[in-house]
DNA sequence: GCCAACGTTGGC
DNA sequence: GCCAACGTTGGC
């Protein structure tokens, strides 16, 4: 490092070279060393201070601008290769258009600059400052491709990709590349068997000419989830055009775990199992090289990041939600930006349990004889292989007091992170959650395949069985209040459910059943209160309820209907356009605690009169009267009604 | 991109 | 504990 600043010949009153000649590592200063003959003009005082001491370099200002440009007169452009902090290597001095606007986007933004600047800051206290190096430093005569050819290596030591190892060439005329595709353009000459990274021609079958390390992915092996928002944060973000591997990205996830007792990042057991290995590989990284320790150092090798979240390095190119900063996978998975709370919605091997260290299909779990039989279809991991204590992953609405909980966490003491999650304290895991949480983990068969995506994608479609009567039906019925509340019948899209007729018979939520399923409508036709429970069910009718049924109550209780359309939504149900606007809600509580319907108050509970001439008490009196029979005709008990008119 | 609807949470 | 509200997902 030393001799490389006595090679660059910085001076030493240069406090950034000073810095920079500390950490350069050594994928710098080997192709520099192989040059020394290269001579490296100084750098202005000026310049190296404007390029220092502001994290933003490319244009902040006009004044700015200025100066570089002028310095660029008196010396070569500085580093026009190499990524100027936030931009990554491909950048050229600015020169690729595409680059400039995305720089003056930023900058344009205060807020976002300022952010960047802080998170800069921060950043650098991590990472060693970036050494600036002389375009003309570190080629090396590549006679491959012709004489005159050079090639150089660059580390990118900033940015969102940092620790990627970029390769450039430059023509005998001087013309810079850095790709295949313009290599292509300047170097008329088959470059098939040309690896660009390499700068290696290869004939045979020596090694393929470029290695993709792409899964050519189905739609449905990414989740939306994932796929929503890579691609609307990659759409989103200024370095979203080099994005790297995007759509391996979910699956590389799964090939690494972080145990953050002895920070070991290490292969999950997705990569263990060996299907994936072959198919999904780190874009960057060979396969041959070993995965960092923990404390691998910085930039010492291709394609080591150092997570911005936990400060652990690692190998890929995994970015943060914004592709600002490196994001280990462990941190990645948690899609939180700056919190260091997580909340788990999808499951993904631990990758440090006994069964995702199991590597050997038992053959006799009715999930290999599944494979067995239909090898074709989708495999389903070995039970025997199955983590037992999953990672949930995948982005929250909004960020929980949950602890943050690493695959090493879950896996030391599993049961600790069961108790951990069903602590009733824990506001992430009240109510609902405490329930989603348990329904999770409940795996099953399906549950915990060797495709986490499409296991959320079950969970998702968990609360449709596909089978009973109500999932056949197509048909909204258009009076429910789930229907009502649907754009498509002039509804305010508040509540956004399903139509209550539709509501899976066996595995919909119970508070979003008809209400006569919790007491037994359905009950032929699938489990009975399948789905989440809930103490008791309220239909509410509130004041978008336009209209009432002609029977008066909403509920068509004439003897001579069919008694199961009676019994469906339908039949408690208003008809539009008919009458008193009003609503209620009926509650359906304690079965022993039938016939407690005041009649005398159901038109005065709110303290109003009854001002529908010809809805009297009488009426709500005998409509409910009659329900209450048709009820107890049909179930042998009644419920109790708590009906609230609110007029 | 639209839309149905799943799943979650704050407010009550 | 309930539920209105709505962010988000997933199918098309």
């Amino acid at each position: 490092m030393n001799e490389e600043s006595a090679q660059n010949q910085v001076p030493a009153s240069e406090p950034v070279e000073k810095d920079e000649g500390e950490t350069t590592t050594e994928n710098i200063s080997k192709p520099e060393a192989e040059n020394p003959s290269v001579e490296v003009p100084a750098v202005t005082d000026a310049t190296e201070q404007n390029l220092s001491s502001s994290p933003v370099f490319v244009g902040e200002t006009g004044t700015r601008v200025k100066e570089e440009n002028k310095t660029v007169e008196t010396e070569p452009p500085v580093d026009w290769f190499e990524p100027l902090e936030d931009d990554d290597a491909h950048s050229f001095g600015g020169n690729d258009p595409e680059e400039e606007s995305l720089a003056g986007e930023s900058e344009r933004s205060e807020s976002v600059a300022g952010s960047e600047k802080i998170r800069k800051k921060m950043f650098q206290l991590q990472a060693p400052r970036r050494r600036r190096t002389h375009p003309d430093e570190g080629w090396v005569e590549w006679p491959a491709l012709g004489e005159g050819w050079k090639r150089k290596e660059v580390v990118r030591r900033s940015g969102s990709s940092i620790g990627q190892k970029d390769v450039y060439y430059m023509s005998p005329r001087g013309d810079r590349v850095r790709s295949r595709v313009e290599l292509a353009s300047v170097l008329p000459i088959d470059l098939t068997h040309f690896e660009f990274k390499t700068g290696k021609f290869f004939e045979g079958e020596g090694q393929p000419i470029r290695i993709r390390n792409r899964v050519k992915k189905k739609p449905r092996e990414r989740s939306s989830s994932e796929s929503s928002w890579l691609d609307r944060e990659g759409a989103d973000t200024p370095d979203s055009f080099h994005r790297l591997t995007p759509s391996t990205m979910p699956k590389q996830q799964n090939s690494f775990l972080l145990n953050s007792s002895t920070g070991i990042l290490k292969q999950s057991s997705r990569t263990d199992f060996g299907r994936t290995e072959d198919k999904i590989r780190l874009p960057f990284p060979t396969s041959s090289r070993p995965l960092p320790s923990i404390k691998g150092e910085f930039g010492s090798e291709d394609s080591i990041l150092v997570c911005a979240k936990c400060g652990i390095s690692f190998t890929g190119t995994w970015y943060d939600k914004q592709r600002k900063r490196p994001c280990c996978p462990t941190c990645w998975a948690s899609k939180t930006k700056e919190h260091p709370m997580i909340r788990f919605r999808k499951w993904i091997p631990c990758g440090q349990c006994v069964g995702c260290h199991n590597t050997i299909n038992c053959g006799q779990c009715a999930n290999c004889k599944h494979g067995l039989q239909s090898p074709e279809s989708r495999k389903r991991i070995c039970r025997k292989r199955r983590c037992i204590c999953p990672i949930r992953k995948s982005p929250a609405r909004r960020t929980v007091q949950q602890p943050y909980i690493t695959a090493s966490d879950m896996c030391d003491d599993s049961s600790s992170f069961q108790n951990e999650v069903g602590d009733s304290q824990h506001p992430s895991l009240k109510s609902s959650d405490t329930e989603n949480l348990s329904m999770n983990v409940d795996i099953d068969d399906d549950d915990m395949s060797t495709d986490d995506d499409e296991d959320w994608h079950r969970k998702r479609k968990r609360r449709s069985c596909g089978e009973c009567k109500a999932c056949l039906c197509r048909k909204d019925c258009g009076t429910c209040d789930f229907c009502i509340d649907k754009p498509k019948f002039g509804g305010s899209n508040k509540k956004r459910q399903k139509c209550r007729l539709r509501q899976c018979q066996r595995q919909a939520m119970r508070h979003l059943l008809p209400y006569q399923m919790g007491i037994g409508e359905y009950g032929s036709d699938g489990p009975l209160l399948a789905g989440r429970s809930r103490p008791h069910y309220t239909y509410s009718r509130k004041s978008n309820f336009n209209s009432y049924k002609g029977s008066q109550s909403g509920f068509d209780l004439s003897d001579n209907e069919d008694e199961d359309n009676n019994l469906q939504p339908k039949s408690w149900t208003v008809e539009p356009g008919k009458a008193p606007r009003h609503s209620f809600d009926m509650n359906i509580r304690n079965p022993q605690l039938s016939m407690q319907i005041n009649f005398s108050d159901l038109g005065l509970q709110n303290g109003l009169p009854d001002r529908v001439p010809h809805i009297s008490n009488h009426n709500y009196a005998q409509t409910f009267s009659r329900l209450i029979k048709r009820i107890k005709k049909r179930c042998g008990f009644v419920y109790s009604f708590t009906v609230k008119l609110n007029w």
